[in-house]
DNA sequence: TGACATTGTCAACACTGTGTTGATAGGTTT
DNA sequence: AAACCTATCAACACAGTGTTGACAATGTCA
């Protein structure tokens, strides 16, 4: 047993043929532009990225063990959109509402494909549906964050407690989101999801909508 | 109405073997509470049902055609429950919102694993997503025929088209059952999902909490 | 009642995809 | 140059799918 660290689901792997890894994961994230996972064989993988099955299984354990790679990559980029979205919006509580949903529209856009076979993965496969809880879990924190901040300055409504109330939104939000990007229906509109959700935030948290007509807003600190 | 339909994805039968074919049924609805339809073979409904394998063939196209059917009959069913909840609920609008969320928690919790098996075939399978889309679907548009009534009266917020707003509701309360009863995380705890999502549902759509505290409110008509 | 269709059944096959083994070639270290 | 990693793949064993073709059992009506 090395002492490298257990890198979930991922053979343990040294500097060198990086770039085959790379490439297999360009691969999987191309040919889900295509096709569901499904429909993607470990053969279709190694030939994308110009090696034999065997080898595949050099770099991942399995199919699925690639996709949580990937999944894990994006996550660690959809933080790093977030930051910076939080970070532009300052103390403005309302602004911090929409950043964090542009980020989650933003994330969802950029990696449409892999989002949905990650949705589809996530009932039979629990390492992702762990990973994918604690991306959604990571939000979830954060508008809790938000809500109390806004109850102790009195300006939220009381009945709900706040992880209950952001679990239930954060859910609803990704499912919108994903209905909207994907086509399934009942969907809204793509250039309307956003303004919907973020409504239905309000109202949920405040009573009414102030955030939808950018009307002048609680701001903390200042 | 004939008995013969051209009945989506299962090849048509005629009385006989009807037995068998509910067998299968039961053995694939059994099966899936020990685990997920990947992990459940051809061989294993079969064998289940007291057939060989390709007998199976003789009554559905594919396992996937067969949790269609599956699917199919507890659409009917939970149509027939949510009926009567609205029924009992009759003019009185909260009431049908309670009775409306009510219904759709108990369909989840008696087919449990098929929903599960369902929302994972959902991204794979087009003729799955369609029918779970339209039993959504028919949700939302008895919550647009609420929304509307309720804003004829005057008590609901303007601001978010019926439509959307029914459409987010209704994949927010989707999501957040499946994962109270899925042990997915995030999850609100099953015994407080309902009152949770309840209250969303009323603060989206009349900008407080009426509902949850059981206090009298509007009652069309009467 | 006996030819005939219909319904139901399955052994055997062809095929696709997964994951494993064992052999091998090149590059580093010792 | 021997021991040792990293990387590679042909060949194998296996599990599961879907199909074919032959065969029984059950009507059915001439």
């Amino acid at each position: 047993m090395t002492d490298i660290a257990p890198d979930r689901g991922r053979r343990q792997r040294r500097p060198t043929g990086d770039d085959r890894e790379r490439a297999i994961l360009a691969t999987a994230e191309r040919l889900l532009e295509e096709r569901g996972l499904g429909d993607i064989s470990v053969d279709d993988l190694a030939r994308g990225a110009g090696i034999s099955r065997p080898t595949f299984y050099f770099y991942f354990p399995s199919k699925e063990a690639g996709i949580l790679t990937l999944l894990d990559r994006v996550a660690e980029e959809a933080r790093a959109i977030r930051g910076r979205a939080l970070e532009r919006a300052g103390r403005d509580v309302p602004e911090i509402w929409r950043q964090g949903l542009v980020s989650i529209l933003e994330t969802f856009r950029q990696h449409q494909p892999l989002m949905l076979a990650v949705a589809n993965m996530s009932s039979g496969n629990d390492e992702v549906r762990r990973l994918w809880g604690e991306i959604i879990d990571g939000f979830v924190a954060d508008t809790v964050l938000g809500i109390d901040s806004e109850l102790q300055r009195g300006v939220a409504l009381e009945g709900i407690p706040a992880r209950e109330l952001a679990i239930a939104l954060n859910w609803m939000t990704e499912r919108v989101f994903h209905v909207a990007l994907s086509g399934q229906e009942p969907a809204i509109a793509e250039h309307r999801a956003l303004e919907v959700v973020l409504r239905i935030w309000s109202r949920a948290i405040y009573g009414d909508d102030g955030l939808g007509a950018g009307a002048g807003w609680s701001t903390l600190g200042g």
